[in-house]
RNA sequence: GGGCGCAUAGCUCAGUUGGCUAGAGCGCCGCCCUUACAAGGCGGAUGUCGGGGGUUCGAGUCCCUCUGCGCCCA
């Protein structure tokens, strides 16, 4: 009467689909919205880049996550677990652009029975609407999906699968759009013109991530600048930038530079366009620079932008979006002389320009010498071939305490209310928040992204009226302006005069990303739901996010409800190379997790993964995954020895002192790791119940081997068996958290439905089941047959041989305990006449058994 | 330049509110085919807890300082 259904080879192979395919049609994960929000646990799941390959650091931290879930899960909670895919930006539409051979053009219709060229020609691509484009990133991306879900199943996620949503989704696209309209009516949403980086060739707006230095060569062009108190004095500045010399606003040296400090305060005059502006003092101006004073223009460079912010200049920008000088004569050029100084460069490129004030420069006598030729680092977009400019454009901004000190302030104080894992992450966030110096730029001038759901009225001319917008109905989102008419419109007056344009850019992905909360748990879309899960329980996310994905979230949820989006925030590591370099993309991408996966099994991957400590860099180290490996295959064979003894009930009297002690330590395990897994540190639980598992395999097990075998001393054996029963059911809850394939597979030969949904282990009922049983003579009977071992070791005999007579020295009180484990001693140890002996510290002293020969 | 973190055995890392002789695994060395496991088991050796100073009866742990490394921000 086994009852159970031990194979005889246990093994690893085969195990991860064969049970990842079980989970699946008995739908263990998915999400019971029955429950109630105090019921469930949330999970606001980062939505993994799509466009790329997983790779190991993903499998790391998403690891750490699903350690939790089926935490959460074992302990009673309805876990709510979804998965999202980050399917919204530019690295979408460059695939997009060639795989299919299109190009966007937000101005065309909308086609929908448009279908992508057959062959495909990257330099003859087929311009298509956006609401076209965004179709086809839809279809490509499905695909990529399919083949990140698999991975993600393999690993064992538990997710639930029928929560899945893409960020460039519908339902994303709704969420964004709401979200951003309600901002706009509470007035948290405006527009303004600003400075932004700009790419002339592709005419868009650049983020600073798409970046680049490249060594460039250049001149320094030393010009002098008349003081206003005396003309005839000179302050020379060393520029690399002569053209924008129109759009020059102050000069600036460093505060302590001596030089200069009689001139902060006073005012020059700009050569040729003869405009006075102030000389300034910032410590970023570099003495060691050129001349150690500059000209600060709007804008020559980011330094101009921040000088500009916080000197509070005013604001003369020359360059347009086409990179050339703008044709109209600028308001504060203001003299005859200095207007036509203009018009001689007025619509010129840069490059011409240059060349042109150059040459009046020297006519004039303001240049000195000839220029000094450099090689210096210019920003240019990764995928352009022409320095960036800054040029000021009108954009749409979400209001995130950069200008309002109260909102600040709150935004801080929600960051206290979060609760940090690890702790001291809390510092960067408030850091960032105190860093502030402008709100929250949304609007990017790109295709592949949710548009900003608006429209505008255009004048009589067909000039856009930006004062005047039109707004959407919440019912009718999501919306494209692109291919969407307002509300008394129709789509003839779409760029007429007196009729409307629709809003041409599209919000940034964070604008989007803000919002998984919403997104993931059916905010406005479906109430019931958002009611049972927000706000989240955790937010697992990486930590240089945090001033992005998490802060943005924060303030989304601040603005909406006043509230957190999540309760928690659980911040992982990365994943370093062996050599301690953060693990670069294509190295990650050598070794594929799915390559690792075969290699050593779910499992064991996932035991590396759960080795890393919240929040702490981690080695890529498959030394750990072998280590994984071992010990999973080591919970199937225990697992079957211990079933083998039939040791599969434990309502026995447990009576033996060994087998008290042993559920105490037991007890205080589970009590470690249950407190270390609230403390979201998945990792100290996994290290406590592991160093618990080779202590019963390798101690207690062969202590109570004969015992439990005995057909005499039943009792005895039936206190083995209750134990060993007992103590296998824990230890498999214990790991299944870690180790879900393998422990599912143990749990499936002795006991009924899954591990996965059975109750993790009380400590409190285990401490009973102990009893008066000592934890302490676990260690005791360790040491004790550590060195019996020791014996036969040094003697090279085996394990097997035979003891004569063995003599335990040790305190009172560890000889009385011991005394008590006397019997199962000298069976293990194999040991005719087991003594005591008083000492201070346990010293075991054998005489072996003469060897038969 | 500002902030945060890290530094413990050859390697990867634990070490909770300061408290017994600082631990684990890997690697290394030795032993053992043992009726769950030889892709295994058992045993052994290995430390200036980065340097210096301080607080304390007592410091890997707290404070100061220096050095090196990483990340974020400017």
């Amino acid at each position: 009467m086994t009852g159970t259904r031990v194979p005889e080879k246990p093994t690893l192979d085969g195990i991860e689909d064969r049970w990842a395919g079980v989970w699946d049609n008995q739908g263990h994960y998915t999400f019971d919205r029955t429950k109630t929000r105090d019921q469930v646990f949330s999970i606001d799941t980062p939505p993994p880049t799509v466009s790329g390959s997983l790779h190991v650091g993903h499998v790391f931290s998403y690891t750490h996550t699903d350690c939790m879930a089926r935490y959460k899960r074992m302990r009673g909670f309805e876990v709510f677990y979804p998965m999202g895919w980050d399917d919204n930006g530019l690295p979408t539409e460059r695939r997009v652009q060639n795989f299919y051979g299109v190009r966007c053009d937000p101005s065309l219709p909308y086609d929908p029975d448009f279908t992508p060229p057959a062959t495909p020609d990257a330099k003859q691509q087929v311009p298509i609407s956006r609401k076209n484009f965004i179709e086809l990133c839809e279809q490509l991306t499905v695909e990529d999906e399919v083949v990140f879900e698999h991975l993600w199943r393999r690993l064992g996620l538990s997710i639930d699968w029928s929560q899945t949503y893409q960020t460039i989704g519908r339902n994303s696209q709704q969420v964004s759009q709401l979200a951003f309209l309600r901002n706009l009516k509470r007035g948290e949403a405006y527009q303004a013109e600003a400075p932004t980086l700009w790419d002339v060739t592709f005419r868009t707006a650049v983020a600073q991530a798409e970046l680049e230095d490249r060594e460039r060569p250049g001149a320094y062009h030393r010009i002098g600048f008349p003081t206003t108190a005396d003309p005839l004095t000179k302050v020379f500045i060393e520029t690399t930038r002569p053209e924008l010399l129109a759009a020059c606003v102050a000069l600036v040296a460093h505060p302590d530079d001596e030089r200069y400090q009689p001139l902060f305060g006073t005012t020059v005059t700009t050569p040729l366009f003869e405009v006075e502006v102030p000389v300034l003092a910032h410590t970023l101006a570099d003495p060691e620079k050129g001349s150690g004073i500059a000209m600060i223009c709007t804008f020559g460079d980011l330094t101009d932008v921040i000088w500009w912010r916080e000197l509070q200049l005013p604001t003369r920008p020359i360059i347009g979006w086409d990179g050339r000088i703008l044709s109209e004569i600028p308001e504060w050029i203001a003299t005859e002389s200095a207007i036509s100084q203009y018009e001689h460069i007025a619509g010129a490129t840069s490059h011409t320009a240059k060349e042109r004030i150059v040459a009046r420069l020297n006519e004039n006598g303001d240049l000195v010498g000839e220029p000094r030729e450099i090689t210096h680092p210019v920003k240019f977009f990764e995928k352009g071939d022409k320095p960036l400019e800054i040029v000021t454009t009108r954009q749409w901004y979400i209001t995130n305490g950069g200008r309002d000190p109260k909102l600040r302030a709150d935004l801080v104080a929600r960051g206290s209310e979060l609760k940090w894992h690890p702790a001291h992450m809390k510092v960067r966030y408030e850091n960032w928040v105190e860093g502030l110096n402008g709100d929250w730029l949304i609007s990017r001038q790109r295709f592949f992204g949710v548009p900003i759901p608006l429209w505008y009225r255009l004048d009589g001319e067909g000039n856009p009226i930006y004062d005047e917008i039109m707004m959407p109905q919440e019912a009718d989102l999501p919306i494209d302006p692109s291919t969407d008419v307002p509300a008394g419109f129709t789509e003839d007056q779409r760029n007429a005069p007196g009729g409307f344009m629709g809003d041409p850019d599209v919000m940034d992905t964070w604008a989007t990303s803000s919002l998984t909360p919403q997104i993931a748990g059916g905010w406005e879309r479906d109430p019931d739901l958002w009611a049972r899960v927000s706000p989240m329980d955790v937010r697992p996310q990486a930590h240089e996010i945090i001033r992005t994905w998490l802060f943005s979230t924060v303030v989304r949820s601040h603005l909406e409800d006043n509230r957190l989006p999540f309760l928690n925030a659980a911040i992982s590591g990365w994943i370093l190379d062996p050599d301690r370099k953060k693990m670069s993309k294509s190295k990650g991408n050598v070794v594929t997790p799915m390559s690792l996966l075969d290699e050593y099994s779910a499992d064991a991957v996932r035991y590396w993964a759960a080795s890393g400590r919240p929040g702490t860099d981690t080695a890529f180290d498959v030394g750990q995954m072998k280590i994984g490996r071992r010990l999973a295959i080591k919970i199937l064979n225990a697992s079957k020895f211990v079933l083998g003894l039939n040791a599969t009930q434990n309502d026995a009297a447990i009576t033996e002192a060994v087998d008290k002690a042993l559920l105490a330590q037991l007890a205080k395990t589970v009590e470690q790791a249950t407190n270390a897994f609230e403390d979201f540190n998945y990792a100290r639980a996994l290290e406590v119940a592991e160093s618990f598992f080779w202590n019963f395999t390798d101690d207690y097990v062969e202590l109570v081997k004969v015992r439990a075998y005995s057909e005499t001393d039943l009792a005895g054996a039936a206190s083995a068996k209750a134990a060993l029963a007992t103590t296998l059911d824990a230890l498999l809850k214990l790991f299944a958290p870690f180790l879900p394939f393998v422990t599912e597979e143990v749990w499936s030969w002795w006991q009924e439905g899954t591990v996965h949904r059975s109750p993790w282990p009380d400590s409190s009922t285990l401490a009973a089941l102990a009893g008066d049983g000592e934890a302490a003579m676990v260690a005791d009977i360790a040491e004790a047959l550590s060195q019996i071992r020791k014996s036969k070791s040094d003697a090279k005999v085996s394990m097997r041989a035979a003891i004569e007579t063995a003599t335990i020295a040790a305190n009172d009180h560890v000889v009385q305990r011991l005394t008590l484990a006397a019997k199962d001693l000298q069976a293990a140890g194999s040991i005719e006449s087991l003594n005591f002996a008083s000492a201070e510290n346990i010293e075991v002293t054998v005489v072996l058994a003469p060897v038969a020969q």
